[in-house]
DNA sequence: GTGGGCGTTCAAAGCGCTTTGGCTTGCTTC
DNA sequence: GAAGCAAGCCAAAGCGCTTTGAACGCCCAC
C-alpha cells in the first residue's frame, strides 16, 4: 500500500493525502480524520527510501566506529548504547554505526554528509582539539559530543561529566585522610577525560601545598592488564603511595590483583578510589574489598544524548550549550587513614 | 555532481553512463574507460538515496538491538561488532541498529522488511527455536545466526563454535586429572550455547560414569557477582567440587573472588576452567592463577559473519549452510590433580 | 540487395514520496 | 456588484538513480 492507492482509495490526490498525514494545517480537519483514519485501517507507512529522496531526512543518527585489527573498541560503549537504544526506539530512530579505519575518519564522516546518510551523529571519546569537532562544525552536520574537546574557539554541544570535579573531590578526601603520596592510573592521556582527571587530582594536591609527580602517573589503555602493571610499579618503587586513584573498575581489578600479590591489604596498606561508569556486570561493591568509587552512569549519559540529538533534529534544541553532570563520590570500604610511616 | 551533469558533460545518455559504471557488459570499453575515467576526476558518487528507492538495495546490514531499562547488551556484543566493522568497512558496508523492545522484536523486524531497510540482517544469542529465526525464514530477509537454534525442521545459514565439543573436552581432561565431582557455572540456560555447553559436560561424565546432578549447576546472566554467588554456594555445600567450568572470564573472576574468600586455592583446592572469547582488556593468563581456557576469538567471528552476509548479498553464498568452528583448549596453571579426599 | 544479428546507445518510464504553484469555491468588504 | 481573501484541494514537477524497450549503424550471409 503506498499513497497512490490511498489516495485513489480516497478520491483525493497525493498531495492532500500526504499533507494530511504530516500535519499541514491548509487540510480540512474533517479530511484529516478520514485520511488517518484509512492509513491505520490499511496499515499504511510511507516509504522511507523514498521519502528521504524527497526530502533528504533520514530518520537515523550516525556513529562513525574507529575500526582496524589494532583497534579495540571500547567497552564502555554497549552500554552507552543500551541507553541511547533505548531512548530512541520510542522514536523509531535508527542507528547506522559505519565502520570507518581509525586513522581516517574524516572520508567517512564526509560520505556520511554527501551522501546525506543521517540527520545527525555523535561523537565519542574527544580528545583536545578533536578533529572530528572541527570537521563536523565545518560540514554543519547536526553533531554532539559525548565528552568534550578543548581549546576551540567555537563552541559545541556536548554532554560531559565533571570528570575533574570527581578526581578533584575524590583525592581531597584521600587528603584529609591523611595520604601525602597518591598515584593516579588514568586512562591514554590523549583523551579529554584523562586529561581533566589528572587536572583534578593535580588542584586537589596543590590545593593542600601536595605535587603529584609524574612518575605517580600513568596512562594507558584501560585494561585489566596495564592496572596491574602500573600498581605493580607504582607499590614497588620507593616512596610507594599510600592511596590510588584509578580510571577503570576493570583496570582496578588489576590493581587489586597487584596488591594481593605484594602481600598488601586494602586500605590498610593502600586505599583506593575508582571511576565506574556502572556496568551491569562488575559493580565496585562486590570487590573483595568493596571499593570506593567516583560514579556516573554511562548508559544514562546515552539516553541523554539520544533525547538531545532528537530535540536538535526537531527544532526544538538549537545552539551549542554544553552540558556538564556531577559525579557521585560512593565511599565504600577501600579508603582508610593513611598508614603510619614506620612502627 | 550527479548523474545528469556528469553525462551531459560526457555528451552521454543517463543510461550508459549508469551502465558503465555498474559494470554492464552492454558498453563499449573505450567509453567505459572515459566515463569511470570522468566519474573519478570529478569525484562523482551515485546517491544512495536514490538508489535504493530505484533498486531496494540500501548497502546496510541491520541488527535488531534488543532495549529496555532492565535489558543489559552482552559486553561480548562490542568485541563482535569489531570484527564485523572491521571487515564491512572494506566493503563501505553500513551496520544499522535498530533498536527494539526486547519483549517484541517481531514488530522491528517487520518493519526493517516493509521498508526495505537494510539487505540482510544478523542474529545473536539464539535460544532453540528463537522465534527470529522462524521469522526471517518466512519474511525472506537473508541472514545469519550467530551461534545456533536447535529445534527446525528447515536449515538456516549460521556460524556457531563447538560448545559442546569444547566443554566436553575441557571435562575429560579434569576427569582424566581425577576429578569426580565437577559443577558447571554456566550462562543463563535459554541460550542455545549454554544448553550445548551442559550437554558437553555432561556427556564427558557419562562417559566416564559420572553424573553431574542438578545442585552443581548454575545457569544465570554472565555477571562477575552470579559467578561469586554460584561458587559460594557450590564450595560451602556438602560434597563440594574439586574442580568448576565456567562459561566467561568474567563469571570466573567471581569464582576467584569466592575462593579467595573461602580461603581455598586454585589449582590446590579447586581446579577452574572457563571460556574465553578473547577481550582486550581482560586476558586469562593475567589471573591470579592464570586460568585455563577454552578459547575461541568472538571478533573473529564476527568478522567472518560479515564476510559471510556480503557474500550473501553477491550471490556468492547461498544455501543454508551452518559452519561450526572447533575451540582450542589451553591450559595454564589453574589445573591440577584432584586433592586427595581427608588426609 | 535484403534480412538478420550484434554491438552500442538512447529516451523515457518508473521507484514513492514531498512541495511548488495554481485553481476553485465561498465569503467578506466597501 | 466588483474586488479581495482565505480555505481547501489538485496537477505536476521534482529528488537521482536504474532499467525497459527501442533505435541505430554496421557487418555478414544468402
Amino acid at each position: 500500500m503506498n499513497l497512490k492507492q490511498l489516495s485513489q482509495m480516497l478520491q483525493l490526490s497525493q498531495t492532500t493525502v500526504s499533507r494530511a498525514l504530516n500535519g499541514y494545517p491548509e487540510v480540512n480537519e474533517e479530511t484529516r480524520r478520514r485520511v488517518v483514519d484509512a492509513a491505520k485501517r490499511h496499515g499504511y507507512r510511507p516509504n522511507p527510501s523514498a521519502r528521504r529522496l524527497a526530502t533528504g531526512k533520514t530518520g537515523m543518527i550516525g556513529y562513525v566506529l574507529p575500526t582496524g585489527s589494532a583497534v579495540d573498541i571500547d567497552p564502555h560503549f554497549v552500554e552507552f548504547l543500551s541507553g541511547l537504544g533505548d531512548y530512541a526506539r520510542a522514536h523509531e530512530l535508527d542507528l547506522v554505526l559505519s565502520p570507518a579505519d581509525a586513522e581516517d575518519q574524516e572520508t567517512t564522516y564526509r560520505r556520511l554528509v554527501a551522501n546525506k546518510q543521517v540527520d545527525a551523529v555523535y561523537v565519542s571519546s574527544p580528545r583536545p582539539q578533536d578533529s572530528r569537532v572541527a570537521l563536523l562544525d565545518t560540514l554543519g552536520l547536526p553533531f554532539i559530543v559525548h565528552g568534550r574537546s578543548d581549546g576551540f574557539d567555537f563552541d559545541y554541544p556536548y554532554l560531559d561529566i565533571d570528570n575533574e570535579g570527581a578526581f578533584h573531590d575524590a583525592t581531597r578526601l584521600l587528603i584529609q585522610l591523611g595520604h601525602h603520596r597518591i598515584a593516579l592510573i588514568n586512562g591514554e592521556d590523549r583523551e579529554t577525560f584523562a586529561i581533566h582527571r589528572e587536572r583534578g587530582v593535580r588542584r586537589a594536591l596543590s590545593g593542600s601545598g601536595l605535587v603529584l609527580p609524574d612518575h605517580q602517573v600513568w596512562s594507558t589503555a584501560m585494561t585489566e592488564e596495564n592496572g596491574y602493571r602500573a600498581a605493580r610499579r607504582l607499590l614497588e618503587g620507593g616512596a610507594a603511595p599510600t592511596a590510588i586513584l584509578c580510571s577503570s573498575l576493570i583496570m582496578s581489578l588489576g590493581v587489586a590483583r597487584a596488591v594481593r600479590e605484594l602481600g598488601l591489604t586494602i586500605p590498610g596498606d593502600l586505599s583506593l578510589i575508582a571511576h565506574d561508569d556502572v556496568f551491569p556486570w562488575l559493580k565496585p561493591e562486590n570487590f573483595s574489598v568493596p571499593l570506593s568509587t567516583t560514579r556516573s552512569s554511562i548508559r544514562a549519559a546515552g539516553a541523554r544524548v539520544a533525547e538531545r540529538l532528537i530535540a536538535r533534529l526537531s527544532g526544538l534544541e538549537d545552539g551549542a550549550r554544553g552540558e556538564v553532570w556531577p559525579v557521585d563520590l560512593v565511599v565504600r570500604g577501600s579508603i582508610a587513614g593513611a598508614p603510619t610511616t614506620g612502627l
